[in-house]
DNA sequence: CCTCGACCTGCACGTTACGTGATAGCCAAG
DNA sequence: CTTGGCTATCACGTAACGTGCAGGTCGAGG
């Protein structure tokens, strides 16, 4: 049974992946008219129109304008060969494009990924050298995991200096809380500084983030949890107080209860 | 000297390779606003601009919407490390799908490679092999070389049918031609050959090359020239009758001058 | 101070390559 | 004989700019 060599415009178009309007219009505009009219007026494609079809997509691909490609199919001796030589040409250079894209983004990349880890390095400055690897190690594993990503992002798309300011805030307000351990969760100072560290983070999110959101009742909840639960985070905060982390886990869990809860 | 941190429209533009108007544009839509306007109404752009549409570019590269970059761009929580890395994908995509086309058209051209050399195979059916190879040879080793390269094309666009039918109607006429080699180039049944072999090289290449002009005066000169200067063509023809070449060539000549003169 | 050319502004209509109906003819099946 | 699925031809809509046009800005030079 050999393919029938006749098709409808459903059937042609349906085969190469366009929409019927499209082929009307290489109809209209004498791209590519139909071999024939049957009777009824249906246009009748051969194969050898759908064979031409698959030269106006690839040019297509290639951002020819349908004039030029007219100009191109239906020149005085066309020649099928050379222009399927020249079609490879172009081809071959669109893909050079490409992978030129492709090498410059993975350029931009690795320097995120570079300032990423330079100011990883800043951050657990003046730490002692078996924690701070240790810590380094676990965040930069992190990378690959959704949630934590965009966060060492954050640090990627920093400069030294802001890196620098990042890291002397950090130490300010941990050493504040350090003071305050001995306190109830729920007192004022304690919220106070809970409050502070909220929207610190709001503030970072919000100019590295487009329209970033402010953190929600979940949110707050979830970095509680992590607080604890993540163990190097964990450890990095208890290294500015004895059980700063679960003291701060808490605090931020009763502020969340407090002042995000749902309406 | 670090470089001056704004652009006007015409400095990004450059530096971008768009158009102003496309700026412009992406100004009216909202998809990329310079960050601030100048107290004279004139756009300044920032570098943080310029990344922005090179994202954007990028984008449009891979023949995403204005709406759709506007929304991937805009959205909350954009992420620009993860929108590199998506970029990243669509690329790889892209380049696997101009590929996959190269691909096809590599297995068209070899296949069109291949009925050549099989129509060739028809074509020196019945002749010594030696000979035979010889020629063939020749004729193969002009592939790459521009002016024979769609001749033997033709030969490719041909089904086995359509190529024993050329050989036998090739046949039929040199061995005609070979009983009139001792009349003279001008004598009317000479020319009367002669004039079926141009209409049959018309017909040939009308068929399957578009829009094809029929031969002129200057064109059937070469194909004289040819006939006697190609060493292979030349014993190809000699080979029906000795003398066959020059004789012919002097007859397509003399046919030329007579009917094909310019006006 | 004036002018000139290069740059900028907004505005509006033109263009390409289709998309999206609306309306109507063809035709095989129930 | 109608119904559902294909087809046809208008005809208007749209996206992403292109292409002027009339007019403001600005630094350099006469």
């Amino acid at each position: 049974m050999t393919t029938k060599s006749t098709y409808s415009i459903g059937q042609l178009c349906e085969l190469a992946g366009v929409s019927r309007r499209t082929l009307q219009h290489y109809d209209d505009i004498s791209l590519l008219k139909p071999t024939r009219r049957k009777d009824n007026g249906y246009r009748e494609y051969t194969e050898a129109d759908a064979m031409k079809l698959k030269q106006v997509l690839i040019y297509r691909a290639l951002d020819f304008s349908t004039k030029e490609i007219s100009q191109l199919l239906n020149a005085k001796n066309f020649d099928l060969f050379k222009s399927l030589k020249e079609q490879r040409e172009l081809l071959a250079e669109k893909k050079a494009d490409i992978e030129s894209m492709m090498r410059n983004l993975d350029e931009n990349l690795e320097s995120m990924k570079a300032k990423t880890s330079r100011n990883l390095d800043i951050l657990y400055e003046g730490i002692p050298k078996e924690k701070a690897d240790h810590w380094k190690k676990a965040a930069e594993s992190r990378v690959g995991s959704e949630r934590w990503e965009s966060n060492l992002q954050i640090l990627g798309s920093m400069s030294e200096d802001e890196a620098k300011e990042f890291k002397q805030r950090g130490d300010v307000f941990y050493a504040a809380y350090a003071d305050v351990l001995d306190q109830a969760i729920s007192a004022p100072e304690v919220q106070e500084l809970v409050a502070q560290f909220i929207a610190g983070i709001n503030s970072l999110y919000a100019s590295s983030i487009t329209d970033f959101e402010e953190l929600n009742y979940e949110t707050c909840l979830e970095i509680a949890r992590m607080s604890v639960e993540a163990e190097d985070v964990k450890q990095a905060y208890d290294f500015y107080g004895d059980g700063l982390a679960e003291h701060i886990s808490e605090a931020i869990t009763y502020y969340a209860e407090e002042n995000l809860r749902r309406p």
